[in-house]
DNA sequence: CCGACGTATCGACAGAGTTCGATACGTCGG
DNA sequence: CCGACGTATCGAACTCTGTCGATACGTCGG
């Protein structure tokens, strides 16, 4: 014990000691939820199909054929996409319709268009 | 074999038949890779972290201190984020400055964009 | 020239995620 | 009432990811 950890706090120092700000952990786990929900090809193109669709809504039915996954890595990923808040899920009679839920996408949107403005500077 | 499949090919059809449009497996690909460099809290941090910084660029000194991981796990997200090309990285002297890339951001900015803004009628 | 420092890589372990077949649940049609 | 259909859940196998300690590489200061 009491190595010499003589050198004292800080040494050179050559780089700037506080250059960016470290966004708050709740609010990392967030984004980290919601971007884990679409770091899947499956899930990506589950969510373009049925935030275009026609009516905002889209039924299950035809997504395992037009996707080239079984039914219950569909029904996987569609809960993914539920939990995670991005869509929402509705059942009517034995089809289930599932639709986007915009507020959560832009909470995604917003953080990419604070790293995407740059720093506050300039 | 050859059991009762005699049902044909399509019954009812109670759902729309194709609502939502299916985009191409290469985009949700590129797109699923750059979430999946997002789907982990340090990484969003460490996005944040580098794209606010003063000069656009941040060096890896202080950030294992500042996140509470350990070097090499430091070292590992760093390299996940230069690999989908969210960052990239600089050696001055032998500090290691990184730097945003608000192309590859704007990317997936886009995307979150086209389902949030919804179906395309109305 | 050599020690100190910052960084990257390697090996290993635990944990989570993806995928499928098999199966259970709820609903519609005859 | 019962079979058919769409959906959700379960269990298992495989892969991927996150984390760390130990270590190697490249650079600066004396």
């Amino acid at each position: 014990m009491t190595l010499d950890v003589m050198v004292a706090g800080d040494p050179g120092e050559a780089c700037a000691p506080e250059s960016g700000e470290l966004i708050p952990a709740a609010r990392a786990d967030c984004l980290a939820e919601i971007f884990k929900a679409l770091a899947d090809p499956a899930r990506v193109r589950l969510l373009a199909h049925i935030a275009t669709a026609e009516h905002g809504t889209a039924c299950a039915c035809h997504m395992p054929d037009a996707l080239g996954i079984s039914q219950p890595t569909l029904s996987h990923h569609l809960k993914k996409l539920v939990s995670a808040g991005l869509v929402t899920r509705e059942r009517r009679g034995r089809w289930a319709h599932y639709a986007a839920v915009p507020a959560v996408l832009d909470v995604a949107r917003d953080f990419l268009g604070e790293a995407t403005d740059g720093p506050r500077c300039c």
